[in-house]
DNA sequence: AAATTATACATAATAAAATTAGGTATTATA
DNA sequence: TATAATACCTAATTTTATTATGTATAATTT
């Protein structure tokens, strides 16, 4: 399988720019739209995912409310308040760490595309 | 300064990737090589390039060569010849990750530059 | 009908990898 | 002469992920 170990670092980044996009995702909703997105090549385990979306409500950055689907409960994370105000400049911050990793990395010469 | 928790994970193959390209290098100058690279913006620290480099000698990638400059080491790194063997595959793998993340956080759209 | 897979949450033990702080010493510069 | 730069290194701690485990419902396949 695909190496994940770019990842570490860049979950919880990874998370407030999904749940930016969408507006609201619950946790497993979260680990399969990476797949999708990734082709199947990054899957976000539990151990991981859990985790950073409990830190990022302790931050105060994401709010929950659980949803009730038959018997089975459904907790969607959306950006609080705070968290709409600091969203963009972490994503930026986050943009500009991937760029410098492309330009250390020698994957430049990149553009972008104008068509 | 500037956010260096998108490093975490990519020193060995930059280490790898920078020996590559010069052929042999020390440990001071990989960090200010990568000062340099990335504008002053990423400082690897020693606690984290030491044990890393050491790794890499452990795995069978580097080996070392030690110069005395006056009464002081310097201790050279170069791939070993299974190094040079792994090293692309490597670094095809570092790419493909780096990428994906461009993908994932929606970097796109980017394309190799023709010019 | 029963077994398996998918959905959906979660935590705990462990491992990996970094930061922070500390250590030693030489050489160059202000 | 004091400070900064060069040059190596390790240890304690923290952070973050993996792996394993746990619980339970709903849907699908055999």
């Amino acid at each position: 399988m695909f190496s994940q170990e770019i990842l570490k670092g860049t979950i919880k980044p990874l998370i407030i720019k999904l749940i930016k996009d969408e507006r609201r995702m619950y946790g497993y909703q979260i680990t399969q739209k990476v797949k999708e997105l990734s082709s199947q090549k990054i899957v976000i385990t539990e151990g991981a995912l859990y985790p950073a979306l409990h830190k990022l409500v302790e931050e105060g950055i994401l709010i929950t409310e659980s949803e009730w689907i038959g018997n089975r409960e459904r907790k969607y994370y959306s950006l609080s308040e705070s968290g709409k105000e600091t969203a963009p400049a972490k994503l930026e911050e986050i943009r500009e760490s991937i760029l410098m990793l492309v330009q250390l990395f020698d994957l430049k010469p990149l553009v972008y595309d104008t068509k």
